[in-house]
DNA sequence: TTGACAAGTGAACGTTCGTTCACTTATAAT
DNA sequence: ATTATAAGTGAACGAACGTTCACTTGTCAA
């Protein structure tokens, strides 16, 4: 690894752990050198590369290169090699899986009722309130004031909560449906 | 929302935006008042509150109830209330799901090997390179100079790559695998 | 061996930083 | 109406900031 990605490392390594970037006076340290120059000519260069950003004041901005994760392609189609990482896209998950924070939150999946639909026990759905429940989606509803996971059928006629397990039977509510949220997306660690 | 949570929502925004906190006069604009000292203060309700912390050297430091996912419980065990909401733990999906970003990179699923894992074409797969495939392990795994993603069965004895799809056949590699990384979270986006 | 260029040093600069001060205005309870 | 408390104002401070300068050292090709 050549000194610039030695540097770039450094400052992904200081970002995750204080989700800010180092001044210059704390580069110093991080780069070993002695002078603040050599810093920040060195910043130019990371700038040039595209992993740091400035905005109109001409504060740093991480740039998502060196927050997010690469992304190498299609698994089934090939996938990049190591030589071609370096051009690579990078994205965060948090951007990309949640537009909207502030009405979004997590939930673990306990049971199986949605095996079927790629949703496992422990699996953390993530749901956001207030969005509209469409036909088709997977949302979160109050049934029996009990909060289960379920896809949602809706026409004009029926409404009905549908599990993606054959073992499980489907809901028809009766009164009107208490909804939780839509689940606009699904993450698991293995 | 009270004014204090009108605040952090701001604050969360320009985070999100920026990357960054904002500094004392940028907040001035952003709280709409005209006093540094107002801020100052402000400021350290905020932190009492949980949703910044100051390192040693005094410096704002975004807690993960600011730039992260609240976790309201598990589903089907009944999910807190927005009342409750206020003390639920958050997190970051990048820090929960990615333990070495440098390593780490994202993969797009095609294919329907791994449905019976929960693994469905469209899919991100989050991959380590450099992390010790064990038996049972998803890995992805260079095959006839296509990459595919596949369960490793691995014993004392024999090597097989299993998909977790009945239609597709099991691969029993010849000569030394060629190991792409191990697989170790999954995220959806619907 | 020389020359050219890249990288680092150390001091200096004006600017912006977070913090503190004394004071004023708003808000709400008695 | 009075009072206590919370919230905001505006000026000031030293410290830390990013940037620039002239200069030195290191690296490598001609």
């Amino acid at each position: 690894m050549d000194k610039l990605h030695k540097r770039i490392l450094v400052l992904r390594q200081f970002y995750e752990k204080n989700k800010r970037l180092p001044s210059y006076a704390e580069m110093l340290v991080l780069f070993k050198v002695k002078s603040k120059n050599a810093v920040f000519r060195f910043i130019n260069k990371i700038i040039e590369a595209g992993f740091i950003n400035k905005d109109e004041a001409g504060r740093l901005m991480p740039a998502a290169s060196l927050f997010g994760v690469k992304i190498l392609g299609n698994i089934e189609a090939g996938f990049p090699t190591p030589a071609e990482e370096e051009l690579a896209d990078a994205i965060s998950l948090d951007d990309y899986l949640i537009k909207n924070k502030q009405a979004s939150f997590l939930l673990k999946v306990s049971g199986n009722s949605m095996i079927n639909a790629g949703i496992r026990p422990g699996d953390l759905v993530i749901v956001e309130r207030g969005k509209e429940a469409k036909h088709g989606d997977i949302i979160i509803a109050s049934i029996d004031n009990e909060w289960t996971i379920k896809r949602l059928y809706k026409t004009e006629k029926k409404i009905a909560l549908l599990p993606e397990n054959p073992k499980f039977k489907p809901i028809y509510p009766k009164n009107n449906l208490l909804l939780g949220g839509v689940v606009v997306g699904v993450v698991r660690k293995y």
